[in-house]
RNA sequence: GCCGGUGUGGCGAAAUGGCAGACGCAACGGACUUAAAAUCCGUUGGGGAGCAAUCCCCGUGCGGGUUCGAGUCCCGCCACCGGCACCA
C-alpha cells in the first residue's frame, strides 16, 4: 500500500498550523457596520453556499465542490479589498434525525449536535475561510424564534390585489380576514399510510407506495396550514428578469409557476339553475366544444348526475379514488370516463352537449372542469375517439396541414362571428364577447399551487398558533421562541394526528385554548438563513436594518436589484428552495423589513461529482469518495485544487484519484520551487532562490499568470486558472536562478486555491505578514507585448507556413512577407491569387 | 410527448469565427539509482511518404449551409444526461 510512501511535501504539519492560525486570529471574521474597526470605505461581497443538512454519514466530495469555489472567490475578493461575508450553517431540522430517534431512542437534538460537530470539523480540515462566528443552526431556539416570527408576519398579512403587495391585515376592508391571510388553514389531502399508521412526507412516498415497507398510501383530506404563494406568481415570474441566474433555472421556475392566459366560460346545465365554469386557453375554439368534462371529484358531479347514471358515476369515482397519482398519470394512454347523463348548453350557440366525468381532468387546476374541443386538443381528441364523441373543425391550419388534432394557431372557421380571424384575434374577440354577454371573462391560471406548509412531525418548528373555539390565532411575539415539548416518544400516533398531540401538557394553552400540533417543513428554516448570517446574534430583530442594508443592499451605481452577490449550490434546489426563499423575501420586503425584493443576485449551480466508475456516487454502489481520506493522503490543498481542476464548475464530472495525484504533484513542485531536500531528508530553503531580475520570458509568464488567474476567478473558470499556474511552475522549475519576487507573486495568486501551502512558503521565504493580507497583484500589460509576432500563413484556409514579423509591421508588409514565404510560393505557383485576408497579429490567408 | 443541457485524443479537459487538443492523467523512451520508488528531461490524435530534417491526407456525434476561414454561427437529424409530464 501507498500509506508508507513519503509525503511529497509536509502538508500535514502545515495545514493544521494554518487552520489554527486562522481560528485564533479570526482572520476571516467580517465586521458589520457599527463594529469597532469596521471600514465603511470597503465594498461588500456576500458569497453564500447552500448550507447542508448535517447527516450522520458526513460530507462527501460533492459538498466541498461548491464550497471550494466560493472559498476561492471569498479569499480572492478579500485580497481585492472587499469586506467579505462568507458564512456557513446547518439546515438541521428534518426527517432523518427524527427517524433515527425513533429507531434508537436518541433525541434528535443530540444526534443533530453530534452530526454538526462532525461536519464542522470536516469543513475546517479543508481550510475554508468561513466566518465561524456567524454560524447559524435552524434548530437553535435563537434562530427558529425568528422563523416563527416570520410565520406570524405571513399570518398577520394579506396580499392586496390593488397594490400587488403584502400588507398588514389592518388594511383589509373585507369581512373574511381568515380567507385572505398569507398563512391560512385548508382541508388538503395528505399521504396517509394506514399500514404504518402515519402520515408520510412526499419524499417518503415512492411510486405511490411507502418508502418503508412498500405499503399503499392513500390521499386523505386533513386540516393543513398553507402559504398563499400563488398571489406572488406574477411577481415571481417577472422579477426573475433582473437576476443573474442561469437561463435554464429561470426557465425551470417559470415552467413550475406555469402561467397561462385564457378564459373562464360558464355553461348552464340543462334543466337546472346550475352552471359549470371551465377554464380554457383557447376560447377561440368555443364553437368546437362537443362535450364537457368534470374532474371526478368536482363538487357539482353529485348534483347534476342523472339518476340513470348514478351507479356508474359512483363506481367510477370510487375507482379513481383508489388510483395513485402515478396510476392516474402514467396510464395516460388509456383514457377513461363516464357520462353523467346531464347536458350543458354552449353559451355561444345554445348547443346541447353531454357532460362527462373523467380523470384526465384534474381537480386542482383551473376550475376542475373543461370544455372538450376534440378537433383541436390532443387529449380531448383521444377521449372523443375512444367514446365516439363528435369531432368538429373550428381552426383552419396554415398551409396544407390536416385540421384534425391541429393544436397550433391558424384561422377561425365554422365559428360564427369569429370566422376569418387569426387565433390570436379570435381569442381576444371571444373574451370580449363572453364578458359583454356575461358568460365568462379572460383569466390567468397557474400551475403553481399554494404551499402546503404543515407536517405531522416532531423535529420541526412548532407553529406559534393556538386554537380556541375552533378559531386560530397567533401567540404574542413575547412568547417566542415556542420550543417543542420535551418528549421521550416521537413515534407516530397511529392516527393522522401529529406526534406533538401526545404532549398533553404542552398542547394545553389555557382552559379554553390548545396549541397547533403540526410543525413546519424543513424548507422553513432555509427560507431566510442567508439573512440571519448578516446579523446572527441579534436578539431584538431577525436582522438589523443596518446589517441588512449593508450586506443585502443594492449597489446604487448598478442596475442590479441587490441581494447575495454569489450563491452557489446544486440544481436540486432550482425550484422549491429558491422559489420559497424568494417568496418569503418578497413578503418581508413588502412589509418593510427588507430593502430589496430579491434574495440572490447571482446564482451558479455546481455539477454533480460522479464516482470513479462514472456513475453517481452511492453507498450501495460502493463508489463514494470520502474527503477525509483524500485529505489524509494528499492534503487539503491538493483536495481543493483537484476539485477545481476537474473541469468546469457547472459540469457533471467523474472523480479520479490519479487526477488528485497530478494536482498534488503540482503543489509539490511549487513547494520545491522554494525548498529543497537535503541528504538527510530535511527541507531547507532552495539555493536556486535568489534576488534577481526576471528575464523577458519570465516576466511575460508571470504577468500572463496574474492576468489569467484574476480573470478566471471572476469567471469561475478555476480549472483554467490552475492550468496557467502550472505553466508558470513549469517555466520556473527549470530556471537555475529563481527570482524571489516572482515566487512571491505566484504565492499570492495561488493562495485562494492552496491557502495552507502558500502561507507556509510565504513565511519560509521571509516575506512580511501573511499572504491572505496582501493586496491582489496587478498585471503589467506591457510585459505581455512581444517585439516580434509569429503569424500563420494559410492558403485557402489551410495552415501552410509560419513567419515572424515585427510587432508594428503594416498589412502591406505582412502581405508581402506571406507571399514571399517559401511554402506560400510552392502552393501559389501557377495559380491566380484571388484574395488576401490579413488579420493583424494573427494570420494571413491567401485565397487562390 | 414537451423543455433544458451535453457530445472534442486512451481518460479529465482547453480554444474573443483565425495554428484543434493548452494544462493534467495514463502510456512510452531517457537521466539519476546496485535496483526500485520519488524526481528531472523528452515523445505521444489517426493514417501515409521519406535514411533524415521534413512533408501530405484525414480528424471536434451525423448530414447540409453561411464564410477567405467553422469545435465555435445557421438549418435538419442522432445519442446520452437532467427536469416537467393528461396543467385544458
Amino acid at each position: 500500500m501507498s500509506t508508507e510512501r513519503r509525503k511529497p511535501y509536509p502538508f500535514d504539519r502545515i495545514e493544521a498550523k494554518w487552520q489554527h492560525h486562522w481560528d485564533t486570529h479570526s482572520t476571516f471574521h467580517a465586521l458589520n457596520p457599527g463594529h469597532p474597526g469596521f471600514d465603511p470605505t470597503k465594498p461588500k461581497y456576500f458569497v453564500l453556499d447552500m448550507f447542508p443538512y448535517p447527516s450522520g454519514s458526513g460530507l462527501h466530495v460533492g459538498h466541498p465542490e461548491g464550497y471550494t469555489a466560493t472559498d476561492i472567490l471569498a479569499r480572492f475578493k478579500r485580497m481585492c479589498g472587499f469586506n467579505v461575508l462568507h458564512p456557513m450553517g446547518w439546515d438541521a431540522f428534518g426527517l432523518p434525525a427524527e427517524q433515527y430517534a425513533i429507531k434508537t431512542g436518541q433525541h434528535p437534538a443530540v444526534t443533530t449536535a453530534h452530526n454538526i460537530d462532525n461536519f464542522r470539523a470536516q469543513l475546517k480540515r479543508i481550510g475554508f475561510a468561513y466566518d465561524w462566528q456567524r454560524e447559524v443552526n435552524t434548530t437553535d431556539p435563537g434562530y427558529f424564534r425568528w422563523t416563527q416570527w416570520i410565520f406570524l408576519q405571513l399570518y398577520h398579512s394579506w396580499f392586496n390585489p390593488v397594490t400587488k403587495r403584502a400588507e398588514p391585515l389592518s388594511t383589509y376592508a373585507g369581512d373574511d380576514a381568515d380567507g385572505v391571510r398569507l398563512a391560512y388553514v385548508a382541508e388538503v389531502p395528505v399521504n396517509w399510510c394506514s399500514a404504518l399508521g402515519t402520515v408520510l412526507a412526499n419524499e417518503e412516498v415512492i411510486d405511490g407506495k411507502s418508502e418503508v415497507g412498500g405499503h399503499s398510501v392513500e390521499r386523505r383530506p386533513m386540516r393543513q396550514w398553507m402559504l398563499r404563494i400563488t398571489t406572488y406568481a406574477d411577481r415571481l415570474i417577472a422579477e426573475l428578469d433582473g437576476l443573474d441566474w442561469p437561463e435554464s433555472i429561470k426557465l425551470l421556475q417559470r415552467n413550475w409557476i406555469g402561467r397561462s392566459e385564457g378564459a373562464e366560460v360558464s355553461f348552464a346545465i340543462e334543466g337546472t339553475s346550475h352552471r359549470v365554469r371551465v377554464f380554457t386557453t383557447r376560447p377561440d375554439t368555443l364553437f368546437g366544444a362537443t362535450y364537457l368534462v368534470l374532474a371526478p371529484e368536482h363538487s357539482l358531479v353529485e348534483t347534476i348526475t342523472h339518476a340513470s347514471q348514478r351507479a356508474a358515476v359512483h363506481a367510477y369515482q370510487d375507482a379513481c379514488r383508489s388510483k395513485s397519482d402515478l396510476e392516474r398519470t402514467d396510464l395516460a394512454k388509456d383514457k377513461s370516463g363516464v357520462p353523467t347523463g346531464a347536458f350543458a348548453l354552449n353559451p355561444v350557440n345554445g348547443e346541447r352537449i353531454p357532460v362527462w366525468i373523467a380523470d384526465y381532468v384534474l381537480t386542482g387546476y383551473g376550475t376542475g372542469a373543461i370544455m372538450a374541443v376534440p378537433g383541436h386538443d390532443t387529449r380531448d381528441h383521444e377521449f372523443a375517439v375512444q367514446f365516439d364523441l363528435p369531432v368538429r373543425q373550428v381552426v383552419q391550419p396554415p398551409g396544407d396541414e390536416a385540421w384534425q388534432g391541429f393544436t397550433g394557431h391558424g384561422t377561425a372557421v365554422y365559428s360564427g362571428f369569429l370566422n376569418g380571424l387569426s387565433t390570436l384575434d379570435a381569442k381576444r374577440e371571444m373574451n370580449r364577447w363572453l364578458h359583454a354577454n356575461d358568460h365568462g371573462k379572460g383569466t390567468v391560471q397557474y400551475k403553481l399551487r399554494d404551499w402546503l406548509f404543515s407536517r405531522q412531525r416532531y423535529w420541526g418548528e412548532p407553529f406559534p398558533i393556538i386554537w380556541e373555539n375552533g378559531h386560530h390565532q397567533g401567540i404574542p411575539e413575547s412568547e417566542l421562541p415556542l420550543l417543542p415539548p420535551v418528549m421521550e416518544d416521537f413515534k407516530p400516533t397511529g392516527t393522522p394526528e401529529p406526534p406533538l398531540s401526545k404532549a398533553k401538557d404542552w398542547v394545553r394553552y389555557s382552559e379554553t385554548a390548545h396549541r397547533e400540533t403540526n410543525t413546519m417543513p424543513q424548507w422553513a428554516g432555509s427560507c431566510w438563513y442567508y439573512l440571519r448570517y448578516c446579523d446572527p446574534s441579534n436578539t431584538n430583530r431577525f436582522i438589523s436594518h443596518e446589517a441588512e442594508r449593508y450586506w443585502m443592499g443594492a449597489d446604487s451605481t448598478s442596475p442590479k436589484p441587490g441581494g447575495v452577490d454569489l450563491y452557489v449550490g446544486g440544481t436540486e434546489h432550482a425550484v422549491l428552495h429558491l422559489l420559497y426563499a424568494r417568496f418569503w423575501h418578497k413578503v418581508l420586503f413588502d412589509l418593510g423589513h427588507l430593502s430589496t425584493p430579491e434574495p440572490f443576485q447571482k446564482l451558479v449551480n455546481q455539477g454533480i461529482i460522479l464516482g470513479e466508475d462514472g456513475v453517481k456516487m452511492s453507498k450501495s454502489r460502493g463508489n463514494v469518495v470520502n474527503p477525509d481520506e483524500v485529505i489524509a493522503e494528499f492534503g487539503a490543498d491538493a483536495f481543493r485544487c483537484y476539485e477545481m481542476f476537474m473541469g468546469p464548475l457547472e459540469q457533471m464530472k467523474p472523480w479520479s484519484t490519479a487526477g488528485v495525484e497530478g494536482v498534488s504533484r503540482f503543489l509539490a513542485r511549487v513547494w520545491r520551487l522554494v525548498m529543497e531536500e537535503t541528504q538527510t531528508g530535511e527541507w531547507v530553503r532552495s539555493a536556486a532562490l535568489c534576488d534577481v531580475e526576471l528575464d523577458k520570458a519570465q516576466r511575460k509568464v508571470l504577468h500572463a499568470t496574474i492576468k489569467k488567474v484574476s480573470e478566471d476567478i471572476e469567471a469561475l473558470s478555476f480549472n483554467t486558472a490552475i492550468s496557467q499556474m502550472m505553466i508558470f511552475v513549469n517555466a520556473f522549475t527549470s530556471a537555475s536562478q529563481r527570482p524571489v519576487s516572482a515566487i512571491r507573486t505566484l504565492l499570492q495568486v495561488l493562495n485562494p486555491f492552496a491557502p495552507h501551502l502558500t502561507e507556509e512558503l510565504w513565511q519560509l521565504i521571509g516575506a512580511e505578514g501573511t499572504v491572505a493580507d496582501q493586496p491582489w497583484p496587478v498585471f503589467d500589460p506591457a510585459a505581455l507585448i512581444e517585439d516580434e509576432l509569429e503569424l500563420v500563413v494559410q492558403i485557402n484556409g489551410k495552415l501552410r507556413d509560419k513567419l515572424t514579423v515585427n510587432r508594428d509591421a503594416t498589412s502591406q508588409e505582412i502581405e508581402a512577407a506571406a507571399l514571399a514565404s517559401p511554402r506560400a510560393q510552392e502552393w501559389t505557383a501557377g495559380k491566380t491569387i484571388r484574395k488576401i485576408v490579413v488579420v493583424p497579429g494573427k494570420l494571413v490567408n491567401i485565397v487562390v
